[in-house]
DNA sequence: CGTGTAAGGAATTCTGACACG
DNA sequence: CGTGTAAGGAATTCTGACACG
Protein backbone atom coordinates (compact mmCIF):
# COMPACT_ATOMS: atom_id res chain seq x y z
CA UNK A 1 0.00 0.00 0.00
CA UNK A 2 1.29 3.93 -1.31
CA UNK A 3 -0.05 4.99 2.36
CA UNK A 4 2.41 6.65 4.82
CA UNK A 5 2.06 5.06 8.29
CA UNK A 6 1.24 8.21 10.74
CA UNK A 7 3.73 10.61 9.71
CA UNK A 8 1.66 13.45 8.68
CA UNK A 9 4.35 15.58 10.91
CA UNK A 10 7.53 14.50 8.89
CA UNK A 11 6.37 14.24 5.12
CA UNK A 12 7.53 17.38 2.80
CA UNK A 13 4.47 18.37 1.00
CA UNK A 14 4.05 22.11 2.12
CA UNK A 15 5.78 24.92 -0.16
CA UNK A 16 7.33 28.26 0.86
CA UNK A 17 4.58 30.70 0.75
CA UNK A 18 2.38 28.37 3.00
CA UNK A 19 5.24 27.74 5.24
CA UNK A 20 5.82 31.69 5.35
CA UNK A 21 2.11 31.88 6.39
CA UNK A 22 2.03 29.37 8.86
CA UNK A 23 5.22 30.76 10.78
CA UNK A 24 5.05 34.57 9.57
CA UNK A 25 8.48 34.53 8.29
CA UNK A 26 9.47 35.90 4.79
CA UNK A 27 11.21 33.66 2.13
CA UNK A 28 13.93 35.20 2.39
CA UNK A 29 14.32 34.17 6.20
CA UNK A 30 13.35 30.65 5.36
CA UNK A 31 16.11 30.39 2.95
CA UNK A 32 18.42 32.22 5.07
CA UNK A 33 18.31 29.49 7.77
CA UNK A 34 18.47 26.43 5.27
CA UNK A 35 21.52 27.79 4.17
CA UNK A 36 22.57 28.12 7.80
CA UNK A 37 21.98 24.36 7.92
CA UNK A 38 18.77 24.67 10.36
CA UNK A 39 15.97 23.11 8.41
CA UNK A 40 16.24 21.00 5.18
CA UNK A 41 13.49 20.64 3.01
CA UNK A 42 13.03 18.70 0.22
CA UNK A 43 12.78 19.75 -3.62
CA UNK A 44 10.69 18.90 -6.25
CA UNK A 45 12.54 17.28 -9.32
CA UNK A 46 11.88 21.10 -10.76
CA UNK A 47 13.88 22.71 -7.69
CA UNK A 48 10.71 23.18 -5.81
CA UNK A 49 11.03 23.33 -1.85
CA UNK A 50 8.90 21.21 0.15
CA UNK A 51 8.92 21.59 4.32
CA UNK A 52 6.71 19.34 7.05
CA UNK A 53 4.72 20.26 10.05
CA UNK A 54 7.61 19.57 11.91
CA UNK A 55 9.44 21.90 9.31
CA UNK A 56 7.01 24.55 10.16
CA UNK A 57 7.21 24.22 14.22
CA UNK A 58 10.99 24.24 14.24
CA UNK A 59 11.16 27.06 11.83
CA UNK A 60 8.96 29.09 14.68
CA UNK A 61 11.64 28.02 17.42
CA UNK A 62 14.43 29.42 15.27
CA UNK A 63 12.56 32.85 15.17
CA UNK A 64 11.68 32.79 19.00
CA UNK A 65 15.90 32.13 19.67
CA UNK A 66 16.57 34.86 16.92
CA UNK A 67 14.30 37.25 19.04
CA UNK A 68 16.19 36.42 21.86
CA UNK A 69 19.25 37.46 20.55
CA UNK A 70 20.73 33.68 19.65
CA UNK A 71 22.86 32.99 16.87
CA UNK A 72 22.15 30.55 13.89
CA UNK A 73 25.20 28.43 14.87
CA UNK A 74 23.75 28.21 18.44
CA UNK A 75 20.19 26.98 17.22
CA UNK A 76 22.24 24.60 15.15
CA UNK A 77 23.86 22.97 17.98
CA UNK A 78 21.04 23.16 19.65
CA UNK A 79 18.37 21.20 17.31
CA UNK A 80 21.67 18.72 16.45
CA UNK A 81 21.40 17.62 20.20
CA UNK A 82 18.11 17.19 20.45
CA UNK A 83 18.25 15.07 16.82
CA UNK A 84 20.52 13.05 18.70
CA UNK A 85 18.19 12.52 22.18
CA UNK A 86 15.45 11.20 19.30
CA UNK A 87 17.50 8.49 17.75
CA UNK A 88 18.34 7.60 21.57
CA UNK A 89 14.72 6.97 21.90
CA UNK A 90 13.84 5.65 18.41
CA UNK A 91 16.27 3.17 19.39
CA UNK A 92 14.29 1.59 22.33
CA UNK A 93 11.50 -0.21 21.05
CA UNK A 94 8.75 0.52 23.41
CA UNK A 95 6.84 3.73 24.03
CA UNK A 96 5.38 4.03 20.80
CA UNK A 97 2.82 6.23 21.38
CA UNK B 1 0.35 30.74 20.68
CA UNK B 2 -0.36 30.64 16.67
CA UNK B 3 0.19 26.85 16.29
CA UNK B 4 -2.35 23.80 15.48
CA UNK B 5 -2.83 21.48 18.47
CA UNK B 6 -2.20 17.78 16.59
CA UNK B 7 -4.04 18.19 13.73
CA UNK B 8 -1.32 18.29 10.94
CA UNK B 9 -4.21 15.55 9.21
CA UNK B 10 -6.71 18.11 8.31
CA UNK B 11 -4.86 21.18 7.75
CA UNK B 12 -5.16 22.12 4.45
CA UNK B 13 -1.37 22.83 3.00
CA UNK B 14 -0.94 20.95 0.23
CA UNK B 15 -1.63 22.11 -3.47
CA UNK B 16 -2.64 19.98 -6.11
CA UNK B 17 0.66 19.14 -7.97
CA UNK B 18 2.09 17.43 -4.70
CA UNK B 19 -1.39 15.99 -4.19
CA UNK B 20 -1.16 14.77 -7.57
CA UNK B 21 1.99 12.92 -7.01
CA UNK B 22 1.07 11.59 -3.39
CA UNK B 23 -2.49 9.92 -4.91
CA UNK B 24 -1.56 9.30 -8.51
CA UNK B 25 -4.03 11.17 -10.23
CA UNK B 26 -4.28 13.81 -12.51
CA UNK B 27 -4.94 17.68 -10.97
CA UNK B 28 -7.63 16.99 -13.73
CA UNK B 29 -8.97 14.62 -11.39
CA UNK B 30 -8.93 15.61 -8.34
CA UNK B 31 -10.28 19.23 -9.74
CA UNK B 32 -13.40 17.00 -10.98
CA UNK B 33 -13.50 15.40 -7.68
CA UNK B 34 -14.40 18.74 -6.24
CA UNK B 35 -16.88 19.61 -8.96
CA UNK B 36 -18.79 16.96 -7.96
CA UNK B 37 -18.85 17.45 -4.06
CA UNK B 38 -16.61 14.62 -2.90
CA UNK B 39 -13.89 17.00 -1.69
CA UNK B 40 -13.63 20.45 -0.12
CA UNK B 41 -9.95 22.34 -0.67
CA UNK B 42 -9.55 25.67 0.69
CA UNK B 43 -8.13 28.60 -1.24
CA UNK B 44 -5.21 30.92 -0.68
CA UNK B 45 -6.32 34.49 -1.04
CA UNK B 46 -5.27 34.06 -4.51
CA UNK B 47 -7.53 31.03 -5.68
CA UNK B 48 -4.42 28.40 -5.34
CA UNK B 49 -6.33 25.08 -4.07
CA UNK B 50 -4.78 23.81 -0.72
CA UNK B 51 -5.37 20.02 0.57
CA UNK B 52 -5.17 18.25 3.53
CA UNK B 53 -3.74 14.89 4.15
CA UNK B 54 -7.00 13.95 4.83
CA UNK B 55 -8.15 15.33 1.47
CA UNK B 56 -5.15 12.99 0.48
CA UNK B 57 -6.45 9.57 1.60
CA UNK B 58 -10.03 10.42 0.73
CA UNK B 59 -8.77 10.63 -2.72
CA UNK B 60 -7.06 7.60 -3.10
CA UNK B 61 -10.14 5.96 -1.61
CA UNK B 62 -12.36 7.50 -4.21
CA UNK B 63 -9.87 6.44 -6.75
CA UNK B 64 -10.79 2.94 -5.45
CA UNK B 65 -14.16 2.86 -5.71
CA UNK B 66 -14.37 4.21 -9.45
CA UNK B 67 -11.68 1.62 -10.93
CA UNK B 68 -14.45 -0.83 -9.12
CA UNK B 69 -17.33 1.39 -11.28
CA UNK B 70 -19.30 2.85 -8.45
CA UNK B 71 -20.63 6.55 -9.42
CA UNK B 72 -19.25 9.90 -7.64
CA UNK B 73 -22.77 10.41 -6.69
CA UNK B 74 -22.41 6.97 -4.56
CA UNK B 75 -19.13 7.57 -3.68
CA UNK B 76 -20.56 10.99 -1.99
CA UNK B 77 -23.51 9.85 0.09
CA UNK B 78 -20.95 7.36 1.54
CA UNK B 79 -18.50 9.90 2.40
CA UNK B 80 -21.87 11.66 4.32
CA UNK B 81 -22.41 9.19 5.88
CA UNK B 82 -19.13 8.47 7.28
CA UNK B 83 -18.77 12.32 8.23
CA UNK B 84 -21.76 12.39 9.91
CA UNK B 85 -20.58 9.21 12.37
CA UNK B 86 -17.33 11.10 13.12
CA UNK B 87 -19.54 14.35 14.06
CA UNK B 88 -20.92 11.65 16.79
CA UNK B 89 -18.08 10.58 17.54
CA UNK B 90 -16.99 13.77 18.40
CA UNK B 91 -19.51 14.77 20.27
CA UNK B 92 -18.80 12.21 22.86
CA UNK B 93 -15.80 13.77 25.11
CA UNK B 94 -14.07 10.02 25.62
CA UNK B 95 -11.36 8.56 23.38
CA UNK B 96 -9.11 11.35 22.60
CA UNK B 97 -5.86 8.95 21.18
C1' DC C 1 -19.95 10.25 -16.82
C1' DG C 2 -15.26 10.75 -16.11
C1' DT C 3 -11.03 12.33 -18.16
C1' DG C 4 -7.46 14.29 -21.61
C1' DT C 5 -5.71 18.34 -23.76
C1' DA C 6 -4.35 22.95 -25.85
C1' DA C 7 -4.80 28.03 -24.51
C1' DG C 8 -3.80 32.20 -22.21
C1' DG C 9 -3.18 34.47 -18.05
C1' DA C 10 -2.07 35.02 -13.21
C1' DA C 11 0.50 33.66 -9.12
C1' DT C 12 4.61 31.16 -7.18
C1' DT C 13 9.26 30.01 -6.65
C1' DC C 14 14.23 30.08 -7.77
C1' DT C 15 18.93 32.10 -7.90
C1' DG C 16 22.56 35.53 -7.44
C1' DA C 17 23.35 40.17 -6.27
C1' DC C 18 23.42 44.82 -4.12
C1' DA C 19 22.44 46.99 0.30
C1' DC C 20 22.61 47.98 5.33
C1' DG C 21 25.19 47.31 9.30
C1' DC D 1 24.98 38.52 10.80
C1' DG D 2 20.42 38.48 9.42
C1' DT D 3 17.17 40.45 6.25
C1' DG D 4 14.98 43.43 2.41
C1' DT D 5 14.52 44.16 -2.42
C1' DA D 6 14.54 44.54 -7.64
C1' DA D 7 15.51 41.28 -11.69
C1' DG D 8 14.69 37.75 -14.96
C1' DG D 9 13.42 33.23 -15.79
C1' DA D 10 11.26 28.80 -14.91
C1' DA D 11 7.54 26.05 -12.98
C1' DT D 12 2.72 25.95 -11.07
C1' DT D 13 -2.04 26.69 -10.99
C1' DC D 14 -6.48 28.53 -12.69
C1' DT D 15 -10.59 28.67 -15.74
C1' DG D 16 -13.59 27.55 -19.62
C1' DA D 17 -13.87 24.83 -23.64
C1' DC D 18 -13.64 21.12 -27.15
C1' DA D 19 -13.46 16.11 -27.39
C1' DC D 20 -14.70 11.17 -26.64
C1' DG D 21 -18.24 8.24 -25.32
Amino acid sequence: MPLQNHAYKYKKVISIGTVSELTGLSHRQIRYYESRKLIFPERSKTGIRKYSFHDVEILIEIANHLEEGVWTNEIREELKKRQNNHQIKIEQPYNTC
